[in-house]
DNA sequence: ACAAAAGTGTTGCGCTTACACCCATGG
DNA sequence: CCATGGGTGTAAGCGCAACACTTTTGT
């Protein structure tokens, strides 16, 4: 069975950059180790065919829980690369997504099948962010560097950071998503008037428990809120 | 003749939002008269299909030489739409770009072929701001939507706006352009403080001539300074 | 001289930045 | 009682917003 078409077509892909975090090991993006050729054995970011029936979106969110199980996170197109030579087998054109994830809401999976799966962390203050990451195929470096050159800028002035946390936090442990991503330090009094005084955290009454020191207060982002204060033109600003 | 895959593939296109600037007619949009089917007569983007040995960036700049004569523009890939149904024909996925152009500078071309070409305008300040339109092709309203929002964040903090103006011109015409843009007024003394220490502007030794009132002086967009600057962490912030 | 648009400064306020110490808790 | 991180306030300076009149030129 083949499928003919009076003027040739690119293939199209979709390839999904998942930026994860934890207080320990920092930002981190998950890679899939290849099966198949082109490009076997090595790093990849998970991705695959655009479906006939399925928008671009749904194949994406599709190839996550297919390759790496994770499933109902926050995701946004990135960009659509499409050099002439990208894929050495045939012309294809991929929409690059990224998704945003609290590694602990959602626990790292185990490999699927054949292939491993893995998280490997992203230093935002190198010079080269990248340097702890296996050789990647295709243009994948190329994609992951403007995933996250987009992050962040998109931290600074929608508040999507926290998708990277789980839903209730710290002051510190934001402040900290904040430094992992800029890749430079901030000032603690001053992140915590400003943030504070945008009236979306919503303190809990609990705290966190289990710490050998004195224990922080938790909060929760007001979403309802945000939505309501962006209405009437609110613009989020770190 | 045909081309034959194992799996179906989407056609994969190109559309592209030219937005053109005039003092007198403010934002306008390109639009071509489409000759064939489907939504033939109707109104459209300039578009078409990316061939196999081209970028998807080279075949939108391909497709607006052919369609409307413009050459050389500044172009910027937008969003990539994938609904399933958004061509009745057939599942196509189309990635958007957009345009700016001087029409002081590149004057609007005469129809091409068959099939018309045209401008028409567009009332950022208004709750639509495209009830000047005609019905669009496809969900090229959506495109045409979506890349007014993007125009409309980028002018603020890249100066993208210049793209807009012929090479020398005014304080005056470059205030009513982001006025345009933005949709609401801006003050005449502050608009101008704050872009003269930017440094990012020439003077020019000239004036405008033939206006019945004080001539005005030119300004030319320092686009090497900008560069400069960009390196050494400069931010354009309108 | 008049019409039309160009051009120009000051002030008050809010926001940002820089900066260091005490507090609560668990071991 | 000590180690660890949590939490807090103030002062100086800068940038932003609001605001109205004089200047130049052509007719």
């Amino acid at each position: 069975m083949s499928y003919c078409y009076k003027y040739p077509r690119p293939a199209l892909t979709v390839d999904c950059v998942v930026f994860g975090f934890t207080a320990e090991e920092q930002l981190q993006v998950l890679l899939i180790q290849r099966g198949l050729p082109p490009f076997a054995g090595q790093w990849a970011l998970p991705g695959g065919f655009v479906q006939m029936d399925e928008t671009i979106e749904a194949a994406a969110r599709r190839e996550l829980v297919e390759e790496t199980g994770v499933e109902n996170l926050f995701l946004e197109q990135l960009y659509t690369f499409g050099a002439v030579d990208r894929d050495p087998r045939d012309r294809v054109v991929s929409v690059a997504y990224y998704a945003l994830i609290s590694l602990q809401s959602h626990p790292t999976q185990a490999a699927t099948d054949a292939s491993a799966v893995d998280w490997f962390p992203i230093l935002a203050a190198e010079e080269d962010p990248f340097t702890q990451l296996p050789a990647l195929a295709f243009d994948h470096r190329e994609i992951l560097s403007t995933a996250l050159q987009r992050l962040q800028s998109k931290i600074r002035y929608e508040p999507v950071g926290f998708e990277l946390l789980p839903p209730k936090f710290t002051l510190t442990q934001l402040q900290e998503l904040y430094e992992a991503i800029l890749g430079y330090p901030l000032d603690k009094r001053n992140f915590r008037k400003k943030l504070l005084k945008m009236d979306l955290l919503i303190a809990l009454p609990e705290k966190q428990v289990g710490v050998p020191h004195r224990a922080p207060r938790l909060y929760r982002f007001d979403s309802a809120r945000y939505e309501a204060l962006t209405q009437r033109g609110f613009v989020f600003d770190l």
